[in-house]
Parts: structure tokens; C-alpha cells; sequence
RNA sequence: GGGCGCAUAGCUCAGCGGGAGAGCGCCCGCUUCACACGCGGGAGGUCCCUGGUUCGAUCCCAGGUGCGCCCACCA
């Protein structure tokens, strides 16, 4: 064993093993309790960013948590297809050809996508294995596999059955890049910087006019109406009167409604169904048409007349110019506002109206609403409750189809008469008029459609499967913030609907980790850091610890700090093995304690346990992965080696075999955060039997929970100070004097007690100064003034300890 | 327009009602037979601001400032 423990190939040897000997390979047995992690599935042609490496360590950390429990644990693996994304990226690979999709047609191109997939997809899997996250990878699924589409399909025919879905044409969210809608979850809405026009519509009877404002005026082509607040005292005689459209000539009602704003511009508002959601809800309660001028490719289409053809911009240059000729321009005036954006390809989203297929949500969300609200399914951090409940209490339709070609085929089939058949596989017939004409559906469902059946999907529905059986429901959701409605939410909906149960009890969110300037995380900002090169440089021990201290907080910075805190631990630990090991001699591991020390870290490593117990049974993993940091470097090294070191050397039969026992346990605590370090050092011991992967994770011991007894362990402290030439005074039942005095490394009066010295002044004079406060001796808690009282004669006796 | 989070040492962050902490960085001293990815010692903080509650506030409350995030169909 050399002194600077090097993990690269330490690592990869245990990671080739580990899986080799099926460590991760999970079987059903609904017989055995079990534990269940659903890794979120990451895009079929993704690579592992920092954020996949946090949340696996955190997955792996509970997942092998719970293996050492003895409980039947499964983390169940596998990819998204990713549709628009996976599309794009076979789209542009077409286009170095100088080729579209269009040239190839439809299959074509799935064949030349799935031909990518096999060659470049799926990476992600192998940069786990190099984190060492124990996914069964043997049970890798995709969203397109063969039985996965074959639920999804069965999910479709549920809801249309239950009627929860329909085809209509409304106004949808569609990005002209993607030549697709997306549904309201994937716009973001940034601050844009605009130009609000304001323009004057003649009225039809020549008595004056009605002044609108707008920030596109080339929708305004389509306009059908114009609006205004039905309080609104300034157009009340305007009302049901008449204002001519202007360059088109149009006549347009004025109409009366409470969603217009009177606050706003100046209180009256142009109507364009066709081109804006709010006024195609006015539209459609006011029973008005609506008109269409922009096309599926954002440009103005053959209604726009003179405009046709035009990109916005230049049938906006064109149409301010005229309006400006006629004198109907009033004014033009910077305006900044939210404007929605293609999360996918950052493109400006165009409102638009089309025929799609929606899933109507409120009937699928009142029941994931009670699961969240009567606990049955929580949240951690807790705060994401309420973040949740208000999205799932104002949810609105969702757009699932997607004029895509990769992904799942809707399966529906419309036959010449109108009519629609819904079915799991292709019908023979029209199941209305029996015509056997039929063509199915050509677009595809939203991925999110299909991930929100993971928790299942994976485990063999709809079929009923042991693994089901043993697996359903799983029991943790570990993700990204990002992610909570448009996945977390719906794997709770579909659960409830399709298996009559929670799809998981627990759903932890974890931080983000941001760039070191604090942006975010990107490629294509250029801020990305890849967690394989940390991974190269410190160790995957290393980089778990790292990453799982930067887990708790909502944002954190990226910096290498915590990762090299990960990496010293991991020396730190072998080079405390290489002492007990080289000098074991002849010993056994032999937990049995024989003296104080052994006791005593016995004692520590038993308490550590139990607060690391707690805290990952609350999903705090930072205050874990810290107090492994601490009883390791602290207790173990610091205080218990340097006491026993003596004792090792001189061949203290006792003492080496209570040491080696000592280390299993510290190794047995380490395992889930440092996997690779633990199980080389274990694979050193003497009398191994089994793979520290696989061994059980030490249940309680009273005996050494009872040497927790505060007097207990300040004497048996004391003894050991005392032993190592360190002079220690104890009074009475003074327990603290321990953990006060008596640190190790830091001994009393040894070269620095002036400022001992200084200290205990101060102290000292504190507490007299509290105690002589009569409002503190009388109002405070009887035990806060006690133990003021106990503080004040401890640092007295301290004081005296160090000048005597 | 709503909601949430964060502001503590040069950096990244713990702590969250009675002693201001860690890792890194910095300074000084140590090749002491596990470890220089080490050991020992040290410097370095109006715990964002203003009020309030309290005997006592970095910690609780109110307001403010500054960052960040989420939701949202006012042109």
C-alpha cells in the first residue's frame, strides 16, 4: 500500500468487479422489504453533466445505504428518447449533408435515427459506472423500447377512454424552430425589450376614433374586434359601435370585457384571436372569428394580402410606415416585457392556432393533490410542497401532440367520414362507420407523455410482473427543481390513474449547482464543468463527497474546495488503514472492547452512526457526508490512532485487533459516500468474508451506546489524555470538561496559554456579568442560568488549571 | 404581477436564541517510523442595513437593499 492513495485505477477495478459479481443486480422477491430508486431518465444522446453526477450521488448514496440494510434494493436505470431534442440533433446531423428530414421522409429517418442511437447514444450509462453509481444496469430501458411503447400506448387509450382527451384547434404555444407545439411548461417567458405602438382605429361612423396599442402591429391584419373594460367610462357610448381596421379596411365591433385592463395604454385593446391567447378567449366567448395572418414558419402568410411572404420584422416596418402616412400612428415608445421563448431552441414562441390533441388535467390532478396534501407523498426540502400544490391547483390543459416524427405516434385514426378510433394497435376498421380508409394520426406524443409512466413502465406494466409486484411503488423521486411539474407531477397523476397508487413516497429535490461566477451551468454559455474531469483529477470517492456537501441548498457555486475536502478524506483513510494494517501482526478483527480507546471510538463511530442515520433518513446530506469528515479525521485519526499508535507498535495483541474492528466500522460508515476507498482497504483486512458492498450496515449496540454516558466518557477520556502526557484535572460529574479541554491536538498550557489565558478572562467575565444580571437570573430558563452557572466554574478551574 | 431562496473569514459554504465555525487560500514552524493530498501554531469577521421582541439576537419578527430562481394569456 503506498502512502498516496491514487484512485484512478482503484476505482475502475472495483467498479469492473462490483458489477461483474452482480452486486448491483436486484431480483423480485415481493416477499422482502425493498427499496426502490427510479434514476431520472437522462436524453439518449446527453452526456453526464453535474448535475446527473449530484443527483446520482445522492441516489447512490441511499440506494447503497439501504443494499447494506439488507433490504431487496433495486435503482432502476435507463433513457428518454427525448423527442424534439433527439430530432434536432439527427436534424442538424441531416443538414451537414445538406439534407432535411423532409428528403428522407418519415422512415427513413427514424431508421437513421435509431442507427445514431445505437452508435453515439447512451454514454451517459458508462459515465455513471465511472461514478460508481450501482444501477442494475442490466435492466436498462428506454422510452421506446418495445414494451414501454406499448404502455404508453395504453395510457393514451386510458385517458380517451375516460375522457380526458380531445382534438381541438386553440390557440397553442408553437415554436417556429422546432416546427412544433410545445406545451405551456416548455416557454419560458423572458424580459424583452419591444416597441409598444400606439394607433388609432377610425370609428365606421366618422365620429372620431379608438386608440389601441400594440407591440406587434402586423397581427393586427387579423384583428376582429376591438375591446374595452365594460366600466370603463370613457367608451361607454363606444360600445357596439363600429371601428375601421385600418390598411385592411375591416369593420370591427367594439366590444365590452373585463379582462381588458382600463389601467393599460389607453384602456382599449385590439382583438386577435388568431395570434394571442388572451384574445382568443375573448374571441371565443364573444363568438368571434378568427383570422390567421402568420404562418407555421413565422412569417406572414397569404391572408396578410400586400404582406404575404414578408418576415414579421419587414411587414412591421411596412405596416408602421403606412400607418404612419395616414397619420393613424399616435406614438411609438420603448416597452419592456415578458415575451415567451422556446425553452428548446430559445426562439421566440409564436401564439398561434392549430389542431391538437390536449389531456384535460383537473380530473387526474385532485387526487395527486390529496396524496401530497395528506402526506402520503412529501417533498424535501418541504418548501417544494406548496410549490407544487399551487401549480397543481391552477393546472390547465396540457398539449401533448408534437408535429415531430421521433417519438410515439399518436395512436389515432381518422377515417374520411371525420370520425376518430383510438386504439392500442392499428384497427381495421373505423369503429363508427366501419370505413376502412384510414390514416393514423402523424404527430407524436410530448416525451413527458411517455416518462410520466417511468416508475412503472420500467418494471413491466402493463403487464403484471414480479418486479411490479416487488417494486411498485418505488420509493424515492430524486431530481432537479426544473423538473417538478412537468415530470414529478405527472408520475404522480399517472400513478394514481393507472396503478391506483403512489409512484413513490418521497420526492427529493436538490440544489443546482451554478457555474463559479455563479451563472448558470451551460455548454453553450461555456460554463459547463464536466464531473469527469473531477472524476480524473480527485477520484469518483472524491467527487461524490464533493458533490453531495454542495447538495442542500437551493444554489450553490461550483468550486473544487469540497471535492478536494472529499479527496483528503479518502487519503486521510488509507493512510489510517496502512497504520493499523502494517502493524496487525497476527490480529484478528475483534470488536469485543478491551480497553478505554477501543471503547471509547467504538463509542464515537456508534453516535456518528445514529446522526448520520438521521439525517439521511431527512435527506440532509451535506450535515451526513460532514459528520463522516469530522468522526473520521477528529475521533478516528486524530484522537483514537495517535492514542493506540503505542500500543500498535509494541504489539498490544488488544489493542490491534480493536483497532481493526474499529476501522471496519469506520469503513462500513464511509462505504455509501466513498465506495471505491472503503472496499480496497476492506479488501485488505484480515478474515474477510464478504464484500464491503454487501455487508451489513451495523445495527446498534447498547453496550457502546451506553458508553456514551457523558461521566463515563469524560473519565475514560481523561485516563486516556493522561496516558498520552497530557495534563488533565477533572472536578466532580463535570462531563463537558471533555469536550472543552481536553480536545485532541489541543492540549492546555502548552506554549499558547497566554491566549488560553485571555480567553478564560473574557468568559469568565461574561458569565459574572450575566449572573450578576438580576432580570437574566430571574427571567431566564432555570437550566440556561444553571448552566451559565457551571460554564462560569468550569472556565474559573480552567483558569487556574493553566497559570497554577 | 404573484411566490420562493440566499446575503457569515480573501474564496466556497456550515451553524440558526446564550462561547463566531469548516475546507481551500495566506503567514510561521516541523522530512516525529500512517499520511507534506501531512502535523503543529497563527493572522483574518460592524454574521447586508434599519427597527422590533427578549435579561440576551448572526439566529425570531417587520421593513429595506442586493443577488438568484420559479410561476404568470395585460396588449
Amino acid at each position: 500500500m503506498e502512502p498516496l492513495y491514487s484512485p484512478a485505477g482503484v476505482e475502475q477495478r472495483w467498479q469492473r468487479i462490483w458489477e461483474e459479481e452482480g452486486r448491483y443486480a436486484a431480483e423480485p422477491d415481493p416477499s422482502r422489504e425493498s427499496f426502490v430508486i427510479a434514476l431520472p431518465p437522462p436524453n439518449v444522446t446527453g452526456e453526464l453533466h453535474m448535475g446527473h453526477a449530484l443527483n446520482a450521488s445522492i441516489q447512490d448514496l441511499l440506494i447503497r445505504w439501504h443494499r447494506m440494510r439488507g433490504l431487496n434494493t433495486l435503482w432502476q436505470p435507463g433513457y428518454d428518447h427525448a423527442g424534439i431534442a433527439t430530432q434536432n440533433v439527427i436534424e442538424r446531423e441531416l443538414a451537414k449533408e445538406g439534407l432535411s428530414r423532409h428528403d428522407l421522409g418519415r422512415e427513413k429517418f427514424l431508421e437513421r435515427t435509431w442507427e445514431w442511437l445505437r452508435k453515439y447514444g447512451g454514454v451517459i450509462m458508462s459515465q455513471l459506472r465511472r461514478l460508481g453509481a450501482s444501477v442494475d444496469y442490466r435492466r436498462e430501458r428506454m422510452t421506446m423500447d418495445p414494451d414501454y411503447v406499448r404502455a404508453v400506448l395504453r395510457w393514451f387509450v386510458h385517458l380517451w377512454e375516460h375522457g380526458y382527451l380531445y382534438r381541438a384547434n386553440r390557440i397553442v404555444n408553437w415554436c417556429p424552430r422546432c416546427a412544433s407545439a410545445v406545451s405551456d411548461l416548455e416557454v419560458n417567458h423572458l424580459e424583452t425589450d419591444d416597441t409598444l405602438y400606439t394607433i388609432r382605429y377610425p370609428l365606421a361612423d366618422g365620429s372620431g376614433d379608438i386608440t389601441i396599442s400594440t407591440v406587434r402591429p402586423p397581427t393586427m391584419l387579423a384583428d376582429v374586434a376591438v375591446a374595452v373594460h365594460p366600466g370603463d367610462e370613457r367608451y361607454r357610448d363606444l360600445v357596439g359601435k363600429e371601428a375601421i381596421l385600418p390598411i385592411v379596411e375591416r369593420r370591427l365591433p367594439i366590444i365590452a370585457d373585463e379582462r381588458v385592463d382600463p389601467e393599460f395604454g389607453t384602456g382599449a385593446v385590439k382583438i386577435t384571436p388568431g395570434h394571442d391567447p388572451m384574445d382568443w378567449e375573448i374571441g371565443r366567448d364573444h363568438e368571434l372569428p378568427e383570422l390567421t395572418v402568420i404562418g407555421l414558419d413565422a412569417r406572414m402568410n397569404d391572408e396578410a394580402g400586400e404582406f404575404a411572404g414578408l418576415t414579421q420584422e419587414d411587414a412591421n416596418d411596412r405596416i408602421v410606415a403606412r400607418l404612419e402616412d395616414e397619420g393613424l400612428l399616435v406614438s411609438r415608445e420603448p416597452f419592456r416585457h415578458a415575451v415567451g421563448h422556446c425553452d428548446r431552441s430559445g426562439d421566440r414562441i409564436e401564439p398561434l392556432v392549430s389542431l391538437q390533441w390536449w389531456c384535460e388535467m383537473k380530473g387526474l390532478a385532485a387526487p395527486a393533490i390529496d396524496v401530497v396534501k395528506d402526506g402520503r407523498v412529501r417533498f424535501k426540502p418541504e418548501r417544494y410542497t406548496k410549490v407544487y400544490l399551487d401549480w397543481m391547483e391552477n393546472i390547465r390543459p396540457w398539449c401533448i401532440s408534437r408535429q415531430l416524427w421521433w417519438g410515439h405516434q399518436i395512436p389515432a385514426w381518422y377515417c374520411e367520414n371525420g370520425h376518430t378510433t383510438v386504439a392500442e394497435s392499428t384497427p381495421a376498421a373505423c369503429g363508427e362507420c366501419g370505413s376502412t380508409h384510414l390514416a393514423q394520426d402523424e404527430d407524436v406524443l410530448d416525451t413527458w407523455f411517455s416518462s410520466a409512466l417511468w416508475p412503472f413502465a420500467t418494471l413491466g406494466w402493463p403487464d403484471d410482473t414480479p418486479e411490479l409486484r416487488t417494486w411498485y411503488p418505488n420509493d424515492v423521486s430524486s431530481t432537479d427543481r426544473g423538473i417538478i411539474f412537468l415530470w414529478e407531477a405527472r408520475m404522480i397523476m399517472a400513478g394514481l390513474e393507472l396503478m391506483h397508487d403512489i409512484p413513490f413516497h418521497t420526492v427529493n429535490i436538490h440544489s443546482t449547482i451554478n457555474a463559479p461566477d455563479g451563472r448558470r451551468m451551460s455548454k453553450s454559455l461555456g460554463t459547463g464543468i464536466d464531473p469527469l474531469e473531477t472524476v480524473e483529477q480527485f477520484g469518483a470517492d472524491a467527487t461524490r463527497y464533493g458533490l453531495l456537501k454542495m447538495s442542500s441548498t437551493q444554489d450553490v457555486r461550483f468550486s473544487t474546495g469540497p471535492i478536494e475536502e472529499g479527496r483528503k478524506l479518502a487519503n486521510k483513510l488509507w493512510n489510517v488503514s496502512r497504520l493499523m494494517l502494517s502493524n496487525a501482526g497476527d490480529a484478528r478483527p475483534d470488536q469485543r472492547p478491551r480497553d478505554v480507546e477501543e471503547r471509547w471510538i467504538l463509542a464515537r463511530l456508534d453516535a456518528a452512526r445514529a446522526e448520520i442515520e438521521r439525517h439521511l433518513k431527512d435527506f440532509e446530506f451535506a450535515p451526513a457526508v460532514n459528520r463522516l469528515y469530522r468522526v473520521t479525521f477528529d475521533d478516528f485519526c486524530d484522537w483514537y490512532a495517535e492514542a493506540i499508535k503505542p500500543r500498535l507498535y509494541d504489539g498490544d495483541e488488544d489493542a490491534r485487533a480493536t483497532a481493526l474492528a474499529a476501522l471496519e466500522r469506520l469503513l462500513e460508515l464511509l462505504h455509501p459516500v466513498l465506495p471505491h476507498v472503503t472496499e480496497e482497504i476492506w479488501s485488505n483486512l484480515p478474515e474477510r468474508k464478504t464484500r464491503l458492498i454487501v455487508t451489513p450496515w451495523p445495527e446498534a449496540d447498547e453496550a457502546y451506546a451506553s458508553d456514551l454516558d457523558a461521566l463515563t466518557r469524560v473519565q475514560e477520556a481523561a485516563e486516556i489524555f493522561r496516558r498520552s502526557g497530557v495534563r488533565v484535572e477533572l472536578e466532580g460529574d463535570d462531563a463537558r470538561i471533555f469536550e472543552a479541554v481536553v480536545r485532541p491536538g489541543k492540549t492546555v498550557g502548552d506554549g499558547n496559554a497566554a491566549a488560553e489565558i485571555e480567553r478564560l478572562q473574557q468568559e469568565i467575565a461574561r458569565a459574572e456579568g450575566m449572573l450578576a444580571n438580576e432580570r437574566f437570573v430571574q427571567n431566564a430558563p432555570v437550566e440556561v442560568v444553571e448552566s451559565e452557572r457551571e460554564k462560569l466554574a468550569r472556565y474559573r478551574r480552567e483558569l487556574d488549571a493553566i497559570s497554577g
